[in-house]
DNA sequence: TGTACATCAGTGAACGCGCGTTCACTGATGTAC
DNA sequence: TGTACATCAGTGAACGCGCGTTCACTGATGTAC
Protein backbone atom coordinates (compact mmCIF):
# COMPACT_ATOMS: atom_id res chain seq x y z
CA UNK A 1 0.00 0.00 0.00
CA UNK A 2 1.25 3.52 1.06
CA UNK A 3 4.80 4.20 0.84
CA UNK A 4 4.51 7.77 2.10
CA UNK A 5 4.99 6.28 5.44
CA UNK A 6 8.16 4.90 4.68
CA UNK A 7 8.90 7.99 2.78
CA UNK A 8 8.83 9.90 6.09
CA UNK A 9 10.58 7.57 8.14
CA UNK A 10 13.46 7.16 6.06
CA UNK A 11 13.95 10.46 5.76
CA UNK A 12 13.75 10.98 9.06
CA UNK A 13 16.44 8.50 10.00
CA UNK A 14 19.02 10.22 7.29
CA UNK A 15 18.20 14.01 8.55
CA UNK A 16 18.60 12.60 12.51
CA UNK A 17 22.26 11.09 11.84
CA UNK A 18 23.17 14.51 9.97
CA UNK A 19 21.56 16.90 12.46
CA UNK A 20 20.17 15.77 15.36
CA UNK A 21 16.72 15.55 16.70
CA UNK A 22 15.48 19.17 17.51
CA UNK A 23 17.68 20.47 14.83
CA UNK A 24 15.77 18.28 12.38
CA UNK A 25 12.41 20.44 11.77
CA UNK A 26 9.36 18.12 10.49
CA UNK A 27 9.76 20.54 7.17
CA UNK A 28 13.14 19.49 6.51
CA UNK A 29 11.91 15.76 6.77
CA UNK A 30 8.82 16.50 4.51
CA UNK A 31 11.14 17.97 1.71
CA UNK A 32 13.47 15.52 1.71
CA UNK A 33 11.02 12.60 1.74
CA UNK A 34 8.74 14.82 -0.79
CA UNK A 35 5.72 14.63 0.72
CA UNK A 36 3.28 16.71 2.68
CA UNK A 37 4.12 18.78 5.79
CA UNK A 38 1.13 17.41 7.28
CA UNK A 39 1.63 13.88 6.47
CA UNK A 40 3.54 13.69 9.44
CA UNK A 41 1.31 14.44 11.79
CA UNK A 42 -1.55 12.36 10.29
CA UNK A 43 0.54 9.26 10.10
CA UNK A 44 2.34 9.49 13.19
CA UNK A 45 0.37 12.04 15.77
CA UNK A 46 3.36 13.94 16.61
CA UNK A 47 7.07 14.61 16.24
CA UNK A 48 7.93 13.04 19.58
CA UNK A 49 6.09 9.92 18.17
CA UNK A 50 7.75 10.20 14.84
CA UNK A 51 10.91 9.62 16.67
CA UNK A 52 9.67 6.84 18.88
CA UNK A 53 9.00 5.20 15.45
CA UNK A 54 12.46 5.89 13.99
CA UNK A 55 13.75 4.38 17.34
CA UNK A 56 11.34 1.58 17.31
CA UNK A 57 12.21 0.20 13.58
CA UNK A 58 15.49 0.37 14.85
CA UNK A 59 15.04 -1.99 17.80
CA UNK A 60 13.41 -4.49 16.13
CA UNK A 61 15.74 -5.11 13.82
CA UNK A 62 18.68 -4.64 16.16
CA UNK A 63 17.15 -7.15 18.88
CA UNK A 64 16.01 -9.49 15.84
CA UNK A 65 19.58 -10.00 14.89
CA UNK A 66 20.80 -10.02 18.34
CA UNK A 67 18.62 -12.91 18.98
CA UNK A 68 20.73 -15.26 16.09
CA UNK A 69 23.41 -14.54 17.29
CA UNK A 70 22.81 -15.52 20.58
CA UNK A 71 21.16 -18.89 19.50
CA UNK A 72 24.16 -19.11 17.67
CA UNK A 73 26.65 -18.96 20.72
CA UNK A 74 24.83 -20.84 23.52
CA UNK A 75 24.69 -23.43 20.30
CA UNK A 76 27.66 -23.90 19.88
CA UNK A 77 29.34 -23.71 23.39
CA UNK A 78 28.49 -24.61 26.65
CA UNK A 79 31.37 -22.33 28.17
CA UNK A 80 30.68 -18.42 28.10
CA UNK A 81 33.32 -16.15 27.73
CA UNK A 82 32.64 -12.23 28.24
CA UNK A 83 34.35 -12.00 25.30
CA UNK A 84 32.04 -14.25 23.23
CA UNK A 85 29.41 -12.92 24.57
CA UNK A 86 30.11 -9.21 23.49
CA UNK A 87 31.10 -10.52 20.06
CA UNK A 88 27.41 -11.19 19.49
CA UNK A 89 26.94 -7.44 19.32
CA UNK A 90 29.26 -7.05 16.51
CA UNK A 91 27.22 -8.66 13.61
CA UNK A 92 23.67 -6.60 14.76
CA UNK A 93 25.29 -3.29 14.85
CA UNK A 94 27.54 -3.88 11.39
CA UNK A 95 24.09 -5.21 9.32
CA UNK A 96 22.44 -1.72 10.69
CA UNK A 97 25.51 -0.41 9.39
CA UNK A 98 25.20 -1.89 5.91
CA UNK A 99 20.97 -1.99 5.77
CA UNK A 100 21.87 2.16 5.28
CA UNK A 101 24.61 4.63 5.92
CA UNK A 102 25.72 5.62 9.38
CA UNK A 103 22.87 2.90 10.27
CA UNK A 104 24.81 1.87 13.51
CA UNK A 105 25.29 5.64 14.31
CA UNK A 106 21.88 6.85 14.38
CA UNK A 107 21.06 3.85 16.07
CA UNK A 108 23.32 4.64 19.11
CA UNK A 109 22.47 8.28 18.60
CA UNK A 110 18.57 7.18 19.37
CA UNK A 111 19.81 5.08 22.39
CA UNK A 112 21.70 7.94 23.98
CA UNK A 113 18.74 10.19 24.09
CA UNK A 114 16.55 7.28 24.58
CA UNK A 115 19.23 7.73 27.93
CA UNK A 116 19.30 11.37 27.93
CA UNK A 117 15.40 12.20 28.62
CA UNK A 118 14.62 13.41 31.50
CA UNK A 119 11.27 11.59 32.26
CA UNK A 120 12.35 8.50 30.20
CA UNK A 121 9.61 7.81 27.97
CA UNK A 122 12.04 6.16 25.60
CA UNK A 123 13.92 4.11 27.69
CA UNK A 124 11.01 2.51 29.83
CA UNK A 125 9.64 1.78 26.10
CA UNK A 126 12.39 0.06 24.98
CA UNK A 127 12.98 -2.06 28.49
CA UNK A 128 9.20 -2.92 28.17
CA UNK A 129 8.72 -4.16 24.36
CA UNK A 130 12.36 -5.56 23.89
CA UNK A 131 13.13 -7.13 27.84
CA UNK A 132 13.14 -10.93 26.38
CA UNK A 133 15.84 -10.15 24.47
CA UNK A 134 17.95 -7.22 26.70
CA UNK A 135 17.12 -9.34 29.53
CA UNK A 136 18.32 -12.61 27.89
CA UNK A 137 22.18 -10.93 26.74
CA UNK A 138 22.78 -9.65 30.24
CA UNK A 139 21.66 -13.05 31.69
CA UNK A 140 24.70 -14.44 29.08
CA UNK A 141 26.75 -11.84 30.25
CA UNK A 142 26.25 -12.84 33.96
CA UNK A 143 27.04 -16.61 33.00
CA UNK A 144 30.02 -15.31 31.55
CA UNK A 145 31.02 -13.52 34.82
CA UNK A 146 29.16 -15.05 37.71
CA UNK A 147 31.75 -13.52 40.30
CA UNK A 148 30.20 -9.95 39.66
CA UNK A 149 27.16 -8.99 42.09
CA UNK A 150 24.33 -7.33 40.33
CA UNK A 151 25.23 -3.87 41.10
CA UNK A 152 28.78 -4.47 39.82
CA UNK A 153 27.50 -5.52 36.67
CA UNK A 154 24.88 -2.78 36.44
CA UNK A 155 27.34 -0.47 36.14
CA UNK A 156 30.11 -2.56 34.05
CA UNK A 157 27.27 -2.23 31.68
CA UNK A 158 26.26 1.06 31.14
CA UNK A 159 30.15 2.20 31.15
CA UNK A 160 30.64 -0.09 27.93
CA UNK A 161 27.03 1.86 26.79
CA UNK A 162 28.50 4.86 27.38
CA UNK A 163 31.20 3.71 25.29
CA UNK A 164 29.47 1.88 22.73
CA UNK A 165 27.07 5.16 22.27
CA UNK A 166 29.50 7.67 22.49
CA UNK A 167 32.35 6.41 20.15
CA UNK A 168 29.73 4.94 17.55
CA UNK A 169 27.08 8.33 17.71
CA UNK A 170 29.89 10.42 17.50
CA UNK A 171 31.85 8.20 15.26
CA UNK A 172 31.63 11.57 12.40
CA UNK A 173 33.79 13.68 14.35
CA UNK A 174 36.64 10.92 15.44
CA UNK A 175 36.65 9.06 12.07
CA UNK A 176 37.77 13.45 11.26
CA UNK A 177 40.53 13.52 14.24
CA UNK A 178 41.95 10.24 13.38
CA UNK A 179 41.37 10.98 9.48
CA UNK A 180 43.71 14.24 9.96
CA UNK A 181 46.11 12.78 12.39
CA UNK A 182 46.77 9.37 11.07
CA UNK A 183 45.69 10.18 6.98
CA UNK A 184 43.91 7.02 7.48
CA UNK A 185 39.89 6.12 7.17
CA UNK A 186 38.04 4.31 9.22
CA UNK A 187 34.69 2.45 9.63
CA UNK A 188 32.30 1.44 12.10
CA UNK A 189 33.40 -2.42 11.94
CA UNK A 190 37.05 -1.11 12.79
CA UNK A 191 36.21 1.06 15.60
CA UNK A 192 33.54 -2.25 17.15
CA UNK A 193 36.48 -4.41 16.35
CA UNK A 194 38.42 -2.51 18.73
CA UNK A 195 36.11 -1.99 21.41
CA UNK A 196 35.24 -5.19 21.64
CA UNK A 197 38.68 -6.49 23.49
CA UNK A 198 38.60 -3.32 25.05
CA UNK A 199 35.60 -3.94 27.06
CA UNK A 200 36.35 -7.79 27.34
CA UNK A 201 39.46 -6.73 29.44
CA UNK A 202 37.55 -4.10 31.50
CA UNK A 203 34.79 -6.82 32.28
CA UNK A 204 36.87 -9.73 33.23
CA UNK A 205 38.82 -7.45 35.53
CA UNK A 206 39.04 -8.58 39.44
CA UNK A 207 36.25 -7.91 41.07
CA UNK A 208 36.33 -4.53 43.38
CA UNK A 209 34.11 -4.58 46.20
CA UNK A 210 32.54 -1.13 47.94
CA UNK A 211 35.69 -1.20 50.41
CA UNK A 212 38.03 -0.99 48.22
CA UNK A 213 36.37 1.55 46.19
CA UNK A 214 36.54 2.96 49.55
CA UNK A 215 40.41 2.10 49.68
CA UNK A 216 41.64 3.62 46.61
CA UNK A 217 39.23 6.37 47.78
CA UNK A 218 41.61 7.36 50.85
CA UNK A 219 44.71 6.81 49.08
CA UNK A 220 43.66 8.98 46.53
CA UNK A 221 42.93 11.81 48.38
CA UNK A 222 43.88 11.17 52.41
CA UNK A 223 42.14 13.97 54.08
CA UNK A 224 38.74 13.31 52.49
CA UNK A 225 35.35 12.88 54.65
CA UNK A 226 34.22 11.32 51.43
CA UNK A 227 34.48 8.18 52.34
CA UNK A 228 31.99 8.14 54.71
CA UNK A 229 29.32 8.11 51.87
CA UNK A 230 29.92 4.50 50.46
CA UNK A 231 27.88 2.26 51.86
CA UNK A 232 28.63 -1.09 53.07
CA UNK B 1 32.22 44.89 39.67
CA UNK B 2 29.38 43.66 38.23
CA UNK B 3 27.70 40.79 39.31
CA UNK B 4 25.28 40.37 36.30
CA UNK B 5 27.93 38.35 33.96
CA UNK B 6 28.37 35.82 36.69
CA UNK B 7 24.69 35.63 37.75
CA UNK B 8 23.97 34.74 33.83
CA UNK B 9 26.63 32.30 34.11
CA UNK B 10 25.64 30.39 36.98
CA UNK B 11 21.70 30.42 36.56
CA UNK B 12 22.80 29.02 32.64
CA UNK B 13 24.97 26.67 33.92
CA UNK B 14 22.25 25.09 36.35
CA UNK B 15 19.80 24.87 33.53
CA UNK B 16 21.92 23.64 31.13
CA UNK B 17 22.05 20.36 33.50
CA UNK B 18 18.65 20.40 33.80
CA UNK B 19 17.62 20.58 30.14
CA UNK B 20 20.59 20.59 27.62
CA UNK B 21 21.39 23.86 26.07
CA UNK B 22 18.56 24.15 23.31
CA UNK B 23 15.87 22.88 25.47
CA UNK B 24 17.04 26.01 27.52
CA UNK B 25 15.61 29.32 26.68
CA UNK B 26 17.55 33.03 27.19
CA UNK B 27 14.17 34.08 28.74
CA UNK B 28 14.66 31.14 31.24
CA UNK B 29 18.24 31.76 32.16
CA UNK B 30 17.38 35.45 32.39
CA UNK B 31 14.60 34.99 34.47
CA UNK B 32 16.38 32.55 36.56
CA UNK B 33 19.12 34.87 37.37
CA UNK B 34 16.42 37.50 37.15
CA UNK B 35 18.24 39.97 35.20
CA UNK B 36 16.96 41.86 32.15
CA UNK B 37 16.89 39.21 28.85
CA UNK B 38 18.89 41.58 26.90
CA UNK B 39 22.08 41.57 29.01
CA UNK B 40 22.97 37.97 27.77
CA UNK B 41 23.28 39.32 24.55
CA UNK B 42 24.99 42.59 25.80
CA UNK B 43 27.43 40.19 27.94
CA UNK B 44 28.07 37.64 25.57
CA UNK B 45 26.86 38.65 22.26
CA UNK B 46 24.55 35.67 21.82
CA UNK B 47 23.68 32.34 23.07
CA UNK B 48 26.22 30.40 21.71
CA UNK B 49 29.06 32.47 22.89
CA UNK B 50 27.15 32.13 26.54
CA UNK B 51 27.51 28.37 26.30
CA UNK B 52 31.04 28.46 25.35
CA UNK B 53 31.50 30.72 28.24
CA UNK B 54 30.29 28.24 30.58
CA UNK B 55 32.02 25.67 28.80
CA UNK B 56 35.46 27.70 28.78
CA UNK B 57 34.84 28.51 32.83
CA UNK B 58 34.51 24.70 33.55
CA UNK B 59 37.44 24.25 31.44
CA UNK B 60 39.81 26.17 33.86
CA UNK B 61 38.52 25.21 36.62
CA UNK B 62 38.77 21.40 35.46
CA UNK B 63 42.67 21.77 33.86
CA UNK B 64 44.05 23.71 36.76
CA UNK B 65 43.32 20.93 39.13
CA UNK B 66 44.45 18.10 36.70
CA UNK B 67 47.32 20.02 36.81
CA UNK B 68 47.95 20.14 40.32
CA UNK B 69 47.28 16.33 40.53
CA UNK B 70 49.59 16.08 37.84
CA UNK B 71 52.32 17.64 39.43
CA UNK B 72 51.83 15.49 42.85
CA UNK B 73 51.92 12.11 40.42
CA UNK B 74 55.13 13.06 39.07
CA UNK B 75 56.56 14.37 42.20
CA UNK B 76 56.10 11.49 44.71
CA UNK B 77 56.63 8.51 41.97
CA UNK B 78 58.74 7.86 38.72
CA UNK B 79 56.87 4.58 38.03
CA UNK B 80 53.78 5.54 36.36
CA UNK B 81 51.03 2.97 36.41
CA UNK B 82 47.35 2.98 34.04
CA UNK B 83 45.26 3.39 37.43
CA UNK B 84 47.99 5.84 38.96
CA UNK B 85 47.46 8.42 35.70
CA UNK B 86 43.93 7.81 35.95
CA UNK B 87 43.41 8.10 39.16
CA UNK B 88 44.62 12.09 38.76
CA UNK B 89 41.24 12.61 37.23
CA UNK B 90 38.98 12.04 40.47
CA UNK B 91 39.71 14.89 42.56
CA UNK B 92 39.34 17.38 39.96
CA UNK B 93 36.00 15.72 38.77
CA UNK B 94 34.73 15.42 42.78
CA UNK B 95 36.00 19.26 42.95
CA UNK B 96 33.55 20.52 40.21
CA UNK B 97 30.70 18.41 41.61
CA UNK B 98 31.63 20.26 45.20
CA UNK B 99 31.56 23.97 43.27
CA UNK B 100 28.28 23.38 42.53
CA UNK B 101 24.89 21.03 42.61
CA UNK B 102 25.54 18.01 39.97
CA UNK B 103 29.03 20.36 38.54
CA UNK B 104 30.71 17.38 37.14
CA UNK B 105 27.55 15.99 35.36
CA UNK B 106 27.35 19.39 33.88
CA UNK B 107 30.63 19.39 32.83
CA UNK B 108 30.38 16.49 31.13
CA UNK B 109 27.34 17.16 29.58
CA UNK B 110 29.12 20.34 27.79
CA UNK B 111 32.00 17.87 26.97
CA UNK B 112 30.20 15.59 25.25
CA UNK B 113 28.06 18.05 23.19
CA UNK B 114 31.34 19.99 22.52
CA UNK B 115 32.40 16.19 20.55
CA UNK B 116 28.68 15.96 19.26
CA UNK B 117 28.92 19.26 17.08
CA UNK B 118 29.03 19.07 14.00
CA UNK B 119 31.19 21.75 12.97
CA UNK B 120 33.55 20.95 16.27
CA UNK B 121 34.15 24.57 17.14
CA UNK B 122 33.84 24.08 21.06
CA UNK B 123 36.21 20.74 20.58
CA UNK B 124 38.74 22.65 18.67
CA UNK B 125 38.69 25.87 20.76
CA UNK B 126 39.17 23.44 23.69
CA UNK B 127 41.85 21.38 22.34
CA UNK B 128 43.58 24.71 21.49
CA UNK B 129 43.07 26.70 24.93
CA UNK B 130 43.91 23.92 27.23
CA UNK B 131 46.39 21.56 24.67
CA UNK B 132 48.77 21.90 27.27
CA UNK B 133 47.11 20.39 30.13
CA UNK B 134 45.53 17.98 27.92
CA UNK B 135 48.77 16.61 26.22
CA UNK B 136 50.65 16.48 29.52
CA UNK B 137 47.86 13.54 30.83
CA UNK B 138 47.87 11.61 27.30
CA UNK B 139 52.04 11.91 27.66
CA UNK B 140 51.34 10.50 31.25
CA UNK B 141 49.23 8.01 30.15
CA UNK B 142 51.44 7.04 27.35
CA UNK B 143 54.74 6.58 29.36
CA UNK B 144 52.39 4.41 31.88
CA UNK B 145 51.38 1.97 29.11
CA UNK B 146 54.79 2.57 26.56
CA UNK B 147 53.37 -0.20 24.41
CA UNK B 148 50.26 0.81 22.71
CA UNK B 149 50.99 2.67 19.49
CA UNK B 150 49.42 6.07 18.79
CA UNK B 151 46.10 5.07 16.93
CA UNK B 152 45.28 2.31 19.86
CA UNK B 153 46.22 4.99 22.55
CA UNK B 154 43.59 7.45 20.51
CA UNK B 155 40.68 4.65 20.60
CA UNK B 156 41.03 4.06 23.97
CA UNK B 157 41.44 7.59 25.37
CA UNK B 158 37.72 7.81 23.67
CA UNK B 159 36.63 4.72 24.71
CA UNK B 160 37.02 5.76 28.00
CA UNK B 161 35.99 9.69 27.40
CA UNK B 162 32.36 7.69 26.44
CA UNK B 163 32.05 5.74 29.68
CA UNK B 164 33.21 9.00 31.57
CA UNK B 165 30.29 11.39 29.44
CA UNK B 166 27.65 8.67 29.41
CA UNK B 167 27.82 8.03 32.96
CA UNK B 168 28.39 11.53 34.56
CA UNK B 169 26.77 13.32 32.55
CA UNK B 170 23.71 11.53 32.24
CA UNK B 171 24.10 9.81 36.05
CA UNK B 172 20.82 11.35 36.89
CA UNK B 173 19.00 8.88 34.78
CA UNK B 174 21.25 6.38 35.95
CA UNK B 175 21.10 6.78 39.68
CA UNK B 176 16.91 6.75 39.14
CA UNK B 177 17.46 3.06 37.71
CA UNK B 178 19.94 2.29 40.39
CA UNK B 179 18.04 3.73 42.82
CA UNK B 180 15.26 2.06 42.36
CA UNK B 181 16.41 -1.20 41.07
CA UNK B 182 18.98 -1.86 44.31
CA UNK B 183 17.22 0.63 46.63
CA UNK B 184 20.73 2.22 46.98
CA UNK B 185 21.37 6.05 46.84
CA UNK B 186 24.54 6.96 44.35
CA UNK B 187 26.94 9.61 44.53
CA UNK B 188 28.91 11.03 41.61
CA UNK B 189 32.18 10.12 43.44
CA UNK B 190 30.74 6.14 43.96
CA UNK B 191 30.27 6.28 40.10
CA UNK B 192 33.97 7.29 39.41
CA UNK B 193 35.66 5.35 41.84
CA UNK B 194 34.13 2.41 40.11
CA UNK B 195 34.90 3.86 36.18
CA UNK B 196 39.19 4.60 37.46
CA UNK B 197 39.30 0.43 38.08
CA UNK B 198 37.19 -0.79 35.45
CA UNK B 199 39.14 2.26 32.58
CA UNK B 200 42.82 0.91 34.23
CA UNK B 201 41.83 -2.55 33.50
CA UNK B 202 40.79 -2.00 29.94
CA UNK B 203 43.68 0.31 29.49
CA UNK B 204 46.02 -2.06 30.56
CA UNK B 205 44.68 -4.92 28.36
CA UNK B 206 47.10 -6.38 25.72
CA UNK B 207 47.61 -4.76 22.66
CA UNK B 208 45.70 -5.87 19.95
CA UNK B 209 46.89 -5.32 17.32
CA UNK B 210 45.58 -4.86 13.28
CA UNK B 211 45.99 -9.17 12.32
CA UNK B 212 44.75 -9.97 15.58
CA UNK B 213 40.90 -7.52 14.95
CA UNK B 214 40.86 -9.07 11.39
CA UNK B 215 41.26 -12.35 13.02
CA UNK B 216 38.59 -11.83 15.68
CA UNK B 217 36.18 -10.30 12.57
CA UNK B 218 37.33 -13.70 10.91
CA UNK B 219 36.19 -15.80 13.77
CA UNK B 220 32.88 -14.29 14.38
CA UNK B 221 31.82 -14.26 11.22
CA UNK B 222 33.87 -16.61 8.78
CA UNK B 223 32.00 -15.97 5.64
CA UNK B 224 32.46 -11.81 5.49
CA UNK B 225 34.22 -9.90 3.27
CA UNK B 226 34.76 -7.36 5.31
CA UNK B 227 38.11 -8.13 6.93
CA UNK B 228 39.69 -6.94 3.59
CA UNK B 229 38.34 -3.31 5.15
CA UNK B 230 40.99 -3.78 7.97
CA UNK B 231 44.00 -1.84 6.89
CA UNK B 232 47.90 -3.18 7.75
C1' DT C 1 -26.63 -3.10 -10.55
C1' DG C 2 -27.26 1.22 -8.26
C1' DT C 3 -27.26 4.45 -4.49
C1' DA C 4 -25.81 6.22 0.01
C1' DC C 5 -22.60 6.40 3.27
C1' DA C 6 -18.10 5.43 5.64
C1' DT C 7 -13.35 5.10 5.72
C1' DC C 8 -8.93 6.36 4.52
C1' DA C 9 -4.65 8.81 2.50
C1' DG C 10 -3.31 12.93 1.49
C1' DT C 11 -3.26 18.23 0.96
C1' DG C 12 -2.75 23.54 1.25
C1' DA C 13 -2.96 27.13 4.05
C1' DA C 14 -3.08 29.07 8.10
C1' DC C 15 -2.54 29.43 13.30
C1' DG C 16 -0.35 30.73 17.53
C1' DC C 17 3.78 30.48 20.02
C1' DG C 18 8.33 30.89 21.71
C1' DC C 19 12.59 31.82 20.17
C1' DG C 20 17.20 34.72 19.68
C1' DT C 21 18.22 39.13 18.59
C1' DT C 22 17.99 44.21 17.98
C1' DC C 23 17.36 49.00 19.01
C1' DA C 24 16.60 53.27 20.99
C1' DC C 25 17.00 54.67 25.40
C1' DT C 26 18.39 55.75 30.57
C1' DG C 27 21.39 56.84 34.14
C1' DA C 28 25.69 56.44 36.45
C1' DT C 29 30.64 57.03 36.37
C1' DG C 30 35.02 58.50 34.33
C1' DT C 31 37.96 61.84 31.74
C1' DA C 32 39.72 66.18 29.38
C1' DC C 33 40.38 70.85 29.43
C1' DT D 1 35.66 73.77 40.35
C1' DG D 2 32.75 73.48 36.38
C1' DT D 3 31.36 72.01 31.89
C1' DA D 4 31.24 68.87 27.93
C1' DC D 5 31.73 64.60 26.30
C1' DA D 6 32.68 59.51 26.37
C1' DT D 7 32.14 55.12 28.17
C1' DC D 8 29.72 51.58 30.27
C1' DA D 9 25.92 48.54 32.43
C1' DG D 10 21.56 47.80 32.00
C1' DT D 11 16.55 48.07 30.18
C1' DG D 12 11.76 47.56 27.86
C1' DA D 13 9.63 46.68 23.95
C1' DA D 14 9.43 45.10 19.75
C1' DC D 15 10.98 42.45 15.52
C1' DG D 16 10.98 38.70 12.27
C1' DC D 17 11.37 33.90 11.88
C1' DG D 18 10.79 29.04 12.02
C1' DC D 19 8.58 25.85 14.49
C1' DG D 20 4.91 21.92 15.42
C1' DT D 21 0.28 21.51 14.90
C1' DT D 22 -4.54 22.05 13.21
C1' DC D 23 -8.38 22.25 10.14
C1' DA D 24 -11.41 22.16 6.44
C1' DC D 25 -11.14 19.96 2.40
C1' DT D 26 -10.47 16.51 -1.78
C1' DG D 27 -10.74 12.30 -4.06
C1' DA D 28 -10.33 7.41 -4.14
C1' DT D 29 -11.79 2.98 -2.42
C1' DG D 30 -14.68 -0.11 0.35
C1' DT D 31 -19.20 -1.62 2.30
C1' DA D 32 -24.35 -2.13 3.20
C1' DC D 33 -28.75 -2.64 1.52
Amino acid sequence: MSTTKDKILNAAERLFADHGFSETSLRMITASAEVNLASVNYHFGSKKTLIQAVFDRFMGRFTNELSVEMDRLTAISDVLTVRSVLETLVRPLTLLEQLRPHGAGVFMNLLGRAYAETQGHMRRFALEHYSDVLHRFTDLLHKASPHLHQQEMFWRLHFMLGSFIFTLAGHRALKEISESDFKQTVSIEQIINRLVPFMSAAFSHDAVNQDNIADCNLQNKPTTQSAGDVRS
